[in-house]
DNA sequence: ACCTGAACACCGTTCAAGT
DNA sequence: ACCTGAACACCGTTCAAGT
């Protein structure tokens, strides 16, 4: 095992992802993530090129992980099934052991990645799969009930509140409440919706 | 009308609240806001005693709108009805004229909010609400349902993306989405979940 | 290739001093 | 009461210099 060669460039995305994650990325100071190191503030420039360039560096596992999703999705025909199977395999991605910190990352600093070029990035792919969630039916209301099944797996494990509740059951509770979102996307427009009086416009 | 008085330090609230609403609590500097009101950096602390100070002076009034909603709903019944009036009674709020903008501040700067007195505040306060809008129904599935239903109605002014969308129209896709997760709280627990059809409990 | 030391402009904050 | 000027420690970033 060669832990002294490019083992330095790990440990700087090791440490900056659970500081990031845990106190947010302005609060985090390159200095704290140096003395954690064992190094000076100067080294980290020398394995990167800006504070910034270490949240891309990984976020980038990430992009591609959604393309693979969204291209998938794609691949499907526009049906509820296909809906439903997407979220539950985003949810995998979020809950999954492989990397549960990158994604709780991006929920906890969302306002600062507005202006990062990697934030953006993600911002893209979230309003693509966004887009793949309901394929078929263009409307504002489809719209955001696909935006809101997204956000019904990212809020599951901070909104609910229960005693020992485990990551699988906040998994399968995510899915639960997002497959009713997801089962009124491309149903026909409704007949006796909430108000009657203010029809809104079609096409 | 006497603007020399007490002026300034409602001025520095209206920068303030514009600047970090528009590129962030973090990415403003207590600079730019005194360069646009032609004082000094030190000048803004003979009226705000920090930087988070300013934040919270814009906050308490909110606070006091929002404890008057949840003391407002847990004097109703706990049915769909109150729940549904609970919400759109929320909405006014976000999309009133008012002050539209200070709730937009927190949907843009909820990360820093974490760590300032204000925000985890206002974090109390929305968590309250969404009791209000599952009282009666204690389960994680409902919690989960009341929290999206707030999220639907913060959510609508930057998911969907239409052509010439009003705000109006906004409210009205806002509340359409967030009854349906509303009408699902309070129901007797699922015998054949989310498969059948669109169904949905009426209550 | 990998890292240090010292400097840079900027930040939020303080405080004595002016009117 | 209202504001300035100058200083403070800290920040992200750069760069010549060391091994």
């Amino acid at each position: 095992m060669r832990e002294s060669t490019g083992g330095t460039r790990e440990r700087i995305k090791a440490v900056a992802l659970e500081l990031f994650t845990e106190q947010g990325y302005e609060k985090t100071s390159l200095r704290e993530i140096a003395e954690r190191l064992n190094v000076t503030k100067a080294a980290l420039y020398y394995h990167f090129k800006s504070k910034d360039d270490i949240v891309a560096s990984f976020v980038e596992d990430r992009l591609e992980q959604m393309d693979a999703l969204t291209a998938w999705a794609d691949s499907q025909p526009a049906t509820l099934a296909t809906r439903r199977a997407l979220i539950s395999r985003y949810a995998d991605t979020m809950f999954g052991g492989d990397m549960p910190s990158v994604m709780r990352f991006f929920e906890q600093n969302q306002t600062v990645l507005k202006s990062l070029s990697s934030g953006q990035q993600m911002r893209g792919r979230m309003m693509r799969l966004a887009s793949a969630l309901c394929r078929g039916d263009d409307s504002p209301a489809a719209q955001l009930r696909a935006t809101l099944s997204l956000f019904a797996v990212h809020t599951s494990w901070f909104a609910v509140r229960a005693p020992g509740i485990s990551d699988g059951e906040r998994r399968r509770l995510a899915l639960e409440v997002a497959d009713e979102l997801l089962a009124a996307i491309g149903a026909e427009p409704d007949e006796d919706s909430a108000s009657t009086s203010t029809a809104g416009a079609r096409g």
